[in-house]
DNA sequence: TACGTAGTAAACAGAT
DNA sequence: GATCTGTTTACTACGT
């Protein structure tokens, strides 16, 4: 007799909403525009028109960008795509409001390619702040856009963060006295970016610089003006050519040149900052890694061929204070670039996938930085299934989960998870059924799913011994060039262990943790596979198995008879240990082996 | 090219 | 009978 499941049989319908076709004729439709003139026709150059032509410049890159991203991801074999260094167009950073939006942003480029746009815009905005031939009153006008463009941006920004859209971003204030008051720049990259995602006609939809908001942005004025008429008469009445006015213009003309002096020095502290993030023992050459758009390639390529010269470098480190932007959006956007440009366009595209999980960050440090951008983003997590679930047995008090706890937690977790259900929930019970890792045990209350942390470990064979090159290029990039692969895969373990275990563990140091997390952050499960004699990963309380237990039998796995119930061995080092594991166990500080 | 891994779809069966 | 749970197979894509 057979009996389906209704809702495993629904088919779920291809969107082709985000797929690359149809960023392709957003580009498109984005370059139509670019036909347009800047209309200055009497040689000034207004600030505003300074930004729509680099906007109108941006098209032209832009649609190269992405045409070149689809492109690429239409013929997976292309090497020029996959040895292409995560960059933007510098005059991306500028791109058109008409062709994407933060959402779409977001999900086209990966994060360093977000991080790169966004502090590309910045510079941008910095030279646009350094052209020493405004002349007095358009500087003051350009000030007062900047300033008006914050509001906005400010605005903007914080109904994407209530969308769930855009993580916090980190943001410099900077207080300069303006006549009688402090204005306050404020520093947000991302500000940046989704200023130039508003729609163009709030630049200069009948807009005078100095009226904005019903009211007089004069230094110190603030009259309230109901109309652009009543601002203009209040305009030539108030602030008439006379000795008040023009020393408020110089008052004004000053406070640019302050900010002028203040952002290049917070530009130039920034930037060295970053130098000094990025900075590595040894200058690992690019390796001929496929780029993964998800993270990659973005994690392990380094900015040097990364982003462009002279640009603020998105730093990649955990240590760097863009961490919600570097990994949230990043690994997203690559995802769903990737998943969309997929033959089979599913509503719930393939996580691609073995990059992620293999380099990109893992789940708990991934989880926990961008807990609530994942609950709420429509974005698919760059984790395997299996990743996912054993993240989400281990995280259970119990180290168990029914199969509707998992469930559960993949809907609690993730919003991309809240749709689709059939498809994924069917993949959960295939990897749950496929990977010898989950082992299903008979409760009182019913079947419970565990993971066996040494079958978890032994899932995939160590490769990564075999290429001690791609670790020394993982590690190295970390900063971690003095270590050996194997401890800092254990490192990596360990920590992720650690964080997996709060019951079993103290937790260590802030700092350690944080080194740990970087560690494990960019080496990720291929790494974690090195470190499989369990002896850091989660324990798993013998009670829990006291129930029967099916244990899997996977054909591909060799030397199966050679270890009993793994599931109770799983922390014991009762198992023969490659060489690499040795040398963790005899490494790895006792802490990290609890 | 072969192989392994991963995601998706689907068929099927047992349990509730 | 419907639904859930679990297993298995097939296919495809991707990376090594």
């Amino acid at each position: 007799m057979m009996v389906e499941s209704a809702s495993e049989t629904i088919r779920t319908t291809p969107s082709n909403q985000n797929g690359v076709s149809s960023l392709s004729s957003q580009s498109d439709g984005g370059g139509g525009r670019e036909g347009g003139s800047n209309g200055d026709t009497n040689g000034e150059i207004s600030p505003v028109d300074l930004l729509h032509l680099q906007q109108q410049q941006a098209l032209q890159a832009a649609r190269q960008f992405l045409l070149q991203q689809a492109s690429g991801l239409n013929s997976p074999g292309s090497n020029e795509v996959k040895q292409s260094p995560v960059q933007v167009p510098v005059s991306m950073a500028m791109m058109s409001p008409q062709m994407i939006t933060p959402q779409q942003m977001q999900q086209i480029l990966s994060p360093p390619q977000l991080q790169a746009l966004l502090q590309q815009q910045q510079a941008l905005m910095l030279q646009q702040l350094d052209l020493s031939n405004f002349s007095t009153l358009k500087q003051l006008a350009f000030q007062q856009q900047l300033i008006q463009m914050q509001q906005l941006q400010q605005q903007h920004i914080l109904n994407l963060q209530r969308q769930g859209l855009v993580p916090l971003q980190p943001t410099a204030h900077i207080y300069i006295k303006a006549s009688e008051k402090y204005v306050c720049i404020t520093i947000s990259l991302l500000l940046f970016c989704v200023c130039l995602c508003l729609p163009s006609h709030e630049e200069h939809a009948g807009s005078h610089p100095l009226y904005g908001h019903g009211e007089c942005k004069w230094p110190g004025c603030e009259a309230l003006c109901e109309d652009m008429g009543q601002f203009i008469k209040h305009l030539n009445n108030e602030h008439a050519l006379d000795d008040r006015s023009t020393a408020q213009c110089r008052v004004q003309m000053q406070v640019v040149q302050q900010l002028e002096i203040q952002l290049a020095k917070e530009s130039e502290r920034l930037q060295a900052m970053m130098t000094h993030l990025h900075m590595r023992p040894s200058e690992p050459k690019p390796y001929n890694q496929p780029l993964n758009l998800a993270s990659s390639g973005s994690l392990l390529k380094r900015d040097s061929d990364a982003y462009p010269e002279g640009l603020p470098h998105p730093p990649t480190s955990a240590a760097t204070p863009i961490t919600p932007l570097r990994q949230g959006p990043s690994v997203i956007s690559s995802s769903s670039l990737h998943t969309h440009s997929h033959s089979h366009t599913h509503a719930v595209g393939p996580i691609r996938r073995r990059n992620s999980d293999k380099y990109c960050t893992p789940i708990a440090s991934e989880l926990a930085q961008n807990c609530e951008f994942y609950k709420n983003a429509d974005v698919r997590p760059p984790f395997t299934y299996a990743s996912l679930i054993r993240h989400a047995i281990l995280e259970s008090p119990d180290r168990q989960l029914t199969l509707n706890e998992i469930y559960n937690w993949f809907t609690r977790k993730f919003a991309y998870f809240r749709r689709n259900t059939a498809t994924w929930k069917n993949a959960v019970r295939h990897n749950l059924s496929l990977h010898k890792c989950f082992v299903r045990v008979e409760n009182v209350k019913g079947a419970v799913w565990t993971v066996d942390e040494v079958e978890y470990q032994k899932r995939r064979p160590p490769k990564m011994t075999g290429s001690p090159t791609l670790v020394k290029n993982m590690i190295s990039g970390l900063g971690f060039g003095s270590l050996n692969a194997s401890y800092q895969a254990a490192l990596a373990e360990s920590s992720l262990s650690l964080l997996n275990s709060p019951p079993l563990v103290t937790p260590p140091s802030a700092a350690s943790l944080n080194m740990l997390h970087v560690g494990h952050d960019d080496v990720s499960s291929t790494v974690e596979q090195v470190n499989s004699n369990g002896s850091c990963s989660p324990t798993l309380s013998p009670q829990q198995y006291s129930h029967p237990v099916h244990v899997k039998e996977e054909p591909t796995e060799v030397e199966e008879d050679s270890r009993p119930v793994s599931l109770l061995a799983g922390v014991t080092h009762s198992l023969p240990l490659p060489s690499d594991e040795r040398d963790l166990e005899e490494d790895l500080p006792t802490e990290e082996l609890e």
